[in-house]
DNA sequence: TGGGGTTAT
DNA sequence: ATAACCC
């Protein structure tokens, strides 16, 4: 059964500001933006339309448009929260949930179409009609099962993107596709809050879309600067080039991998990861350069920290520390260092004890040190501690992936 | 240039 | 531990 999947990609409108404009309803009608420390992170379509881009500097943002309401967003938790909720119930219709950030979701809708056409097989006179638009305004051919199927997946979509208003208020945009790639290549045609199927004889045209190479989910920044250095900007050019040239000058398995995404294949399966692999927090700022200074930034990202994974019921066995050092070109140097977190201080993370506290500190400060000589000058400006290697307390069921997942997949290759 | 996440090597 | 990718 996965000769004709159908994939919906779920994408939220705006969703910082969307959220932060349920919590305070009188923010709906202005220009609104979502700032973290100097940069406006997200607008809503009312700051957009006075120009207000993603990404700006609060000060750009500011002088395009003066009216402009900002809400500092720099705590994940309402966004995390209401994240939860969409993947949530999206996992009510259908066990294929995958989360891509907090306002994306893929869904593996195949199953639902599939009953659906067998319950329009066995009735008279059904007329079936699409939901949203059609990519390039393809003519849709219901005799053709591929068709009739997308049909069907464009009403579950819109299914979908109902439930989400009219549970959690929430606004967005779905791409329905044979796969996830093209799926989310799709959902952004028609924005915001519409939605798109792409039918298989339009893909040569969503394929000629791509003018930049980087366009493309799966190529980033450094393969599209590899590939621009063998001539290839577009995904027709990518399609034109030689396979083994291709694998010679970036690896067999990557060459391999980005061919087919510039065709539009991808057989990558739609994955609920369950509960987060692993819990972080940061903070970035001008300038820090002593220890002392060092510790208070840590006392002050752990306790969020200790709460969730609190919350969450599992415990940590590994804890890391990533700096970034001050430099005037690369502002992108990340540097860390990561341990196992000693037994005796495991048991502890089930109790609210704040005895786990300064232990915890003094780890992280060791870890500083394996990075950082306090004898000489420096200068961070930016300081994360992540928990991960999470594990199941011996007979929690909060914490296991029954608690997260109402259904599990079957395993790999029982079909057929 | 935020504050997060993931997998591959 | 880092480097790549995603939002």
């Amino acid at each position: 059964s996965a000769a004709h999947r159908v994939i919906v990609h779920m994408d939220l409108d705006c969703f910082y500001a969307q959220v932060e404009m349920i919590r305070n309803p009188e923010l709906r009608d202005k220009p609104l933006g979502v700032q973290q420390k100097n940069l406006v992170v997200t607008s809503n379509y009312e700051a957009r339309k006075l120009g207000v881009k993603k990404l700006m500097s609060v000060k750009d943002a500011k002088e395009k448009c003066p009216q402009l309401v900002l809400v500092n967003g720099e705590d994940l938790a309402p966004y995390r929260e209401m994240s939860c909720k969409v993947t949530e119930l999206l996992g009510e219709f259908c066990p294929l949930v995958e989360r891509l950030g907090l306002d994306e979701n893929f869904v593996d809708i195949t199953e639902m179409v599939e009953k659906r056409l067998k319950r329009l097989q066995q009735s008279e006179c059904a007329t079936v009609s699409v939901s949203g638009h059609v990519y390039n305004d393809q003519a849709i051919n219901l005799h053709d099962p591929r068709h009739l199927r997308l049909i069907l997946g464009s009403q579950i979509a819109e299914e979908l993107r109902e439930a989400v208003y009219t549970r959690l208020g929430l606004t967005g945009c779905a791409g329905v596709a044979a796969n996830k790639l093209l799926s989310k290549l799709v959902s952004g045609t028609f924005k915001p809050n519409q939605q798109t199927v792409l039918l298989p004889e339009s893909l040569p045209h969503l394929i000629r879309s791509l003018d930049r190479i980087q366009k493309v989910p799966g190529i980033g920044s450094k393969t599209a600067k590899r590939l621009e250095a063998l001539g290839i900007r577009t995904a027709c050019d990518l399609q034109a080039f030689p396979c083994a040239a291709l694998e010679t000058e970036l690896g067999a398995a990557v060459a391999q991998r980005i061919r087919k995404l510039g065709c539009g294949e991808d057989e990558s399966p739609v994955t609920p990861w369950g509960p987060p692999q692993s819990f972080s927090d940061e903070d970035s700022f001008k300038k820090c350069s002593s220890e002392v200074e060092v510790k208070e930034k840590i006392e002050e990202l752990l306790p969020n920290l200790l709460d969730r994974i609190h919350k969450d019921g599992r415990q940590p066995h590994t804890v890391r520390l990533t700096i970034r050092q001050f430099s005037t070109e690369k502002w992108f140097n990340r540097e860390s260092r990561q341990c196992p977190i000693p037994p005796h201080l495991i048991q502890k993370f089930g109790k609210e004890s704040s005895d786990i506290v300064s232990p915890l500190v003094d780890i992280l400060l060791k870890l500083f040190h394996k990075m950082i000589d306090v004898h000489l000058p420096f200068h961070l400006t930016l300081l994360s501690v992540c928990f991960s290697n999470l594990k199941d307390l011996p007979h929690s069921k909060k914490g296991s992936i029954a608690f997260y997942l109402k259904q599990v997949s079957p395993p790999a290759g029982s079909g057929k």
